[in-house]
DNA sequence: CCGCGGGCCTGAGAGC
DNA sequence: TGCTCTCAGGCCCGCG
């Protein structure tokens, strides 16, 4: 589900209710995540403070007072629900599941804010790691990961540099988190579109032959930094899983431009292209073929 | 090393 | 109604 604009607007709800807070009580009622909760997850948590809540790439990142980082991930369906915290257990109806709250609730946060912050995840592709703050840059998960879209330092010679040499198309090498931080198969595809580049170019072309970026370079770097402003101010696209924090929906579907689209006429002014769907390794891929080259 | 396809899970929606 | 099939905002692993 979520890509870098559904990470933040979740990271905006959980801020003012775990920042500064304290762990009172930590409920880990589904273990087995993508990767199982770490060891004594609820000891780890319960007393500390929450110093910071911070973002990289998909990652929420809560700085703790006992010197530990935790890392939570979304993967495909997850989501975080703020609640006034009642002191009971769970909410939900207890005929049916007596103490367990919505199904797929997996971890429960009671926080001193008077908050109960609840992860659900359906699919279970989510992920909540412990790890002490001095390994958070050296972590296999983080260290790989490429600049921050939104970033002074993502322009387009960084672009132009991590594409320069690949022969695989710009869909496939935006979608590489290694290549930039965030992007995921919607921003990509509207990114794309923005900039009037074809998701089938090899990336490479992003690059001159003396490895300087191409002006297509800059024009893929504003539509990148321009359509991940707009969705966060939308407060995210939802499709079917995204909320944010207060169970209310965003709006940024509402303003894909080729995404889910296929068949729809081009918006881009004086096109009068028709946009297609194609399966690019394996995820589907939205375009325009008149006006993206 | 690089790029691709499969797999991990569950649920929604389409088509029959 | 109910079954089967396809697809879904991500990412890791193994293969060639």
């Amino acid at each position: 589900m979520p890509e870098l604009p559904e990470v933040e607007t979740v990271r905006l709800g959980l801020q003012p209710v775990m920042e500064g807070a304290r762990f009172l009580k930590v409920e880990a009622r589904r273990p087995d995540l993508r990767r199982p909760l770490p060891r004594d997850f609820a000891r780890r948590l319960e007393g500390r403070t929450v110093e910071g809540l911070g973002r990289r790439a998909k990652y929420l990142l809560a700085d703790l007072s006992s010197g530990e980082v935790l890392l939570m991930h979304l993967g495909m369906s997850g989501s975080f629900r703020v609640t006034k915290d009642d002191g009971e257990s769970a909410p939900g109806d207890f005929h049916h599941e007596r103490s367990k709250g919505q199904a797929h609730d997996h971890v429960v946060f009671h926080m001193s804010s008077g908050a109960r912050i609840t992860f659900n995840d359906p699919r279970r592709f989510g992920l909540m790691l412990l790890m002490p703050r001095s390994e958070l840059s050296d972590h296999p998960l983080i260290k790989e990961t490429g600049p921050e879209p939104l970033g002074n330092a993502f322009a387009a010679a960084m672009l132009a540099q991590a594409c320069a040499g690949k022969k695989t198309s710009l869909k496939a090498a935006l979608s590489d988190q290694k290549v930039v931080a965030g992007l995921g198969n919607i921003y990509v595809c509207e990114a794309l579109h923005r900039a009037g580049l074809s998701p089938k170019r090899r990336a490479s072309t992003l690059a001159s032959r003396r490895g300087t970026p191409t002006p297509q370079a800059e024009e893929l770097v504003d539509a990148i930094k321009g359509v991940l402003r707009e969705a966060i101010k939308a407060g995210g696209s939802s499709l079917r899983d995204h909320r944010r924090t207060d169970g209310e929906l965003g709006d940024f579907q509402h303003d894909f431009r080729v995404y889910d689209r296929e068949g729809g006429r081009c918006p881009r002014r004086g096109c009068r292209g028709v946009i297609r769907r194609i399966v690019q390794t394996g995820r589907s891929t939205f375009y325009c073929p008149a006006c993206q080259r």
